[in-house]
DNA sequence: GTCTATATGGGGATAGAC
DNA sequence: GTCTATCCCCATATAGAC
């Protein structure tokens, strides 16, 4: 990767994935490679021989897997949203609603899934505007539920008293969005432990909604 | 604009812009056509002849003003740059090195770039890859000096006490983090002034920093 | 500066043999 | 499933008249 770090759009250059991710053999290759080269040149600035050339076959046989170019990445955008979302699902039970233990618990998730998988993440929210609608609404149904678990959590602690934030939505896109950015600087410079990024970004979170931590 | 809000990368439309920041005139034009074109579909999803069509004009005109398609593109990522950098720049003065009024005052001028021009702050953040190393250069150098502004803050809040975080780089990626998402989501949904959101994002990052606010 | 016309290459995708 | 060969269109960019 001969391209300055700091002039790449994401830091990191290891596609890194959760177990069974992807499907084996052929086409979960070809998925494999297409993360690499649209989190890095993005869905417009990567072709299909490129593609087929990083998976070692001619760009003909793509379409033996794929009915289109689109797919491959629609199938991306899927895979991450649900990983994404499985992730904070996950962070639900055992913690009681509208409770610190609750918004930790939800950004310890969410910032996982941005530091342990950048590259995924970066294509299934970088490239998703690519993706037609249809094959689009699956995943903005995900991401409008796992923006709604945070919103919820934030609104019922303060309901409750836990928190004490001037603005619960500027609190969730001020929490989201920092565990966005984090699939971009991730594997830069400093070598943080993807664990160590999440309680830390969780300190924060509450932080930033009066909680002391 | 047919494309369903949340499938956007960007909610906003309208192209905002600090008074004098394009040229008068065609090539003036151009670049703001392109700030649209650019922040909806990125540089690669938009072809010349889609830019001169926006511009009224025939594809082969718009050699007449800039070399190369990508030139226009890497006028928008300098100005854009140009702008955040002399933002942060303008918020020292009146405010003393690593207090928490500095810090307020950087995270203001940080986020007002971002909720005020949002358009043109999605280009020169996610398109500047797409421009060659020599053109992208420069604005790496302020990126990188707007960075260092922000750290040298925390850091020195640190030394003097001001300021107490677990650790001063992630306090960063959080802080810097949470204000360039704004661009993504601004104009969406909820109206909120950019100054309420600069103000309320300031208030979020004294707290992530440690200090009563 | 702007146009029409066009050069030239690369893009996504398909046909058909093996 | 994979290949070679190819279609056809659209991409960036240029030539040259007005």
């Amino acid at each position: 990767m001969s391209i300055p770090a700091e002039h790449r759009r994401i830091a990191a250059d290891e596609v890194r994935l959760p177990p069974h991710a992807l499907p084996d053999g052929r086409s979960g290759r070809i998925l494999h490679e297409a993360i690499r080269l649209f989190a890095e040149y993005g869905f417009h600035g990567t072709s299909i021989r490129d593609l087929a050339e990083a998976c070692g076959i001619r760009s003909a046989t793509l379409y033996a897997h794929y009915p289109a170019k689109e797919h491959v990445l629609a199938e991306l955008v899927r895979i991450g949203h649900e990983v994404h979302h499985s992730a904070l699902s996950a962070a639900l039970p055992g913690t009681p609603p509208g409770s610190a233990a609750r918004l930790a618990a939800l950004v310890r998730a969410h910032v996982l899934v941005f530091a342990r998988y950048p590259l995924l993440a970066m294509v299934a929210n970088n490239e998703l505007h690519a993706v037609s609608r249809e094959l689009a609404a699956p995943s903005l149904l995900l991401r409008a539920d796992a923006q709604q678990m945070i919103l919820d959590t934030v609104n019922l602690g303060m309901d409750n008293g836990a928190f004490d934030v001037p603005d619960p939505y500027l609190a969730l896109t001020a929490i989201a969005g920092m565990g966005m950015r984090v699939a971009h600087w991730y594997g830069a410079a400093s070598h943080y432990d993807p664990e160590t990024i999440a309680d830390t970004y969780a300190t924060f979170a509450l932080r930033l909604v009066g909680v002391e931590a």
